[in-house]
DNA sequence: CTTTCATGGAACAATAATGCACCATTGTGA
DNA sequence: TCACAATGGTGCATTATTGTTCCATGAAAG
């Protein structure tokens, strides 16, 4: 095999099932995937994947090459563990500042395998309502939603940040159109805004609750309609966008950090990893899904 | 690191110490192995190989990723050995039939790396002047310059032989013009048409050999002037081209075989081995050089 | 010491790989 | 059984990568 990346897609698929699944798994898209696999097999003359119901697996032939690829992969694994272990400057503590939704949401899975590729490293995940104070020394590196570019920090802004409105799958089914309610953020100047571009904003406010997470989980079991990141409701599958509704694009998601901060390898590397990570997920946040 | 080819690329870097070395020896530029190596090390944020006195040579952490980058090659080698020894489609003879001079001069080493990559397979090198028949049996691969394709076999053109007059660099100096003689071949019916398209029409023959390969030492030996393909000539440091003479393309270079035996995966790989190895040395061969 | 050659860097053009949007089909759940 | 969602295949447009050509520099050979 010339093409030594190929290792990496015969593990992806194996591992995937299928050609969405691993074109995800890569960074890529499916068609990408097929296309890759035909040249592979054109060249080697042989069936490496066959299609089974659901998906690919690999043939006696392409099990050989996955074996292959696992010990690629482990060597390569092992190189650069040896390298953030030898490397001084990719170890000791980072704090990273980011909304509880985030945190809980989006970006769980990510954090742990961050930790998991780089064990020198203590990841500290500050999730707060407030953001961070970066000159203070509060966090290093901040993910926050925001209109503009605050002030002296540098990062790159991502993408914008989808709102929607939810409610439970069967809530509006099973509740009179009279009982229906809001559940409201509160001491929140804009809600009568959201309020007004609500499909529905003749109906009155049942509950004021200040937290976003609770107001998910009343959301979640029924109480009543609210609003929520699409990262939040639109994976799951008991919460239903409200009808007449779209997402709405606000804020834009900016990764920051401090100017003093930026050349430090372990801050390079923690933003570029939730870069690729955050931009993976672009059209669920931005409730494209 | 990401792209599991850059390890190919620090190999390759590391074994030919300049980046035109590499490119080749990757079947690129240079440009891109500079450019590949640059984002590589911005990638780290560390240098991997310093620049000394006519190359490059691997920092510490660099020797790290060539160790590394030779565990891999290692693990993917004794795969395709694998591979190669357990598929009985790719073991067996075949032969090849070429001309001498490419025989000797352009794919010496070549072809002797082929049966190192496939020992299962054993290529038997039929050289000769006149082309073997596939239809007979005689050969299962053919590679020859020729002006068009031949009836019903199938492959493809590669590009055109590049033919050019030469000497031994000191003969034009140390022999007075006078007896400047031309070492022609023996009842070849075009060699008027070189002679009248030479720079020195004018000069006689001084001796007639039917194998190109004799006349070639005898140019080498300082017998007199003669015509060679390019990638005879060119190589050798003592000899030079005639003064006025440039590379003349008149064949096509074409590498066949019989379509009852391209379904044949070893003869698909032969095919595939030469044209690599045959196009890799375009400008040699073209006389470009 | 001069000449010659090769190296590698920069700007532009060409090419090949990739992503996107569409669709038919198949598996899945109500 | 029907409807829905997801799969993966196809054609087209885009992007990114690569190749080409040039040049300045530095090393090796005469």
């Amino acid at each position: 095999m010339k093409d030594w990346n190929d290792y990496a897609l015969i593990l992806a698929l194996h591992r995937s099932i299928t050609l969405r699944a691993a074109a995800v798994a890569l960074g890529t898209t499916h068609t990408t995937v097929a296309r890759r696999l035909a040249l592979l097999e054109k060249q080697y003359s042989a069936s490496i994947f066959e299609r089974i119901p659901g998906g690919y697996r690999a043939t006696p032939f392409g099990e050989q090459l996955v074996a292959t690829a696992m010990q690629v992969e482990n060597v390569v694994r092992e190189s650069e563990r040896l390298y953030c272990a030898s490397n001084e400057k990719l170890a000791g503590p980072i704090t990273l500042s980011l909304g509880e939704p985030m945190s809980q949401f989006l970006l769980a899975k990510e954090l742990g395998e961050f930790t998991r590729l780089y064990p020198s490293i203590q990841l500290k995940v500050k999730s707060s309502t407030t953001f961070a104070d970066l000159d203070k020394g509060e966090a290093d590196v901040v993910i926050r939603g925001a209109p503009k570019l605050p002030e002296h920090l540098i990062g790159r802004r991502l993408y914008k940040l989808g709102l929607c409105f939810y409610a439970h799958k069967d809530y509006c089914e099973n509740t009179p159109r009279k009982d229906w309610r809001w559940i409201a953020p509160l001491e929140n100047e804009v809600w009568p805004q959201w309020l007004a571009q609500s499909p529905y904003p003749e109906v009155t406010i049942g509950i004021a609750i200040d937290d976003i997470i609770s107001r998910y989980h009343a959301i979640l079991n029924g109480v009543g309609m609210g609003r929520a990141a699409c990262f939040m409701g639109d994976p799951h599958p008991d919460l239903v966008r409200l009808p007449g509704s779209a997402p709405v694009l606000k804020y834009d998601i900016w990764l920051l950090t401090h100017p003093d901060l930026y050349e430090q390898p372990k801050v390079k590397l923690l933003m570029q990893f939730l870069t690729d990570a955050l931009m993976a997920k672009k059209t669920l946040v931005e409730g494209e899904a």
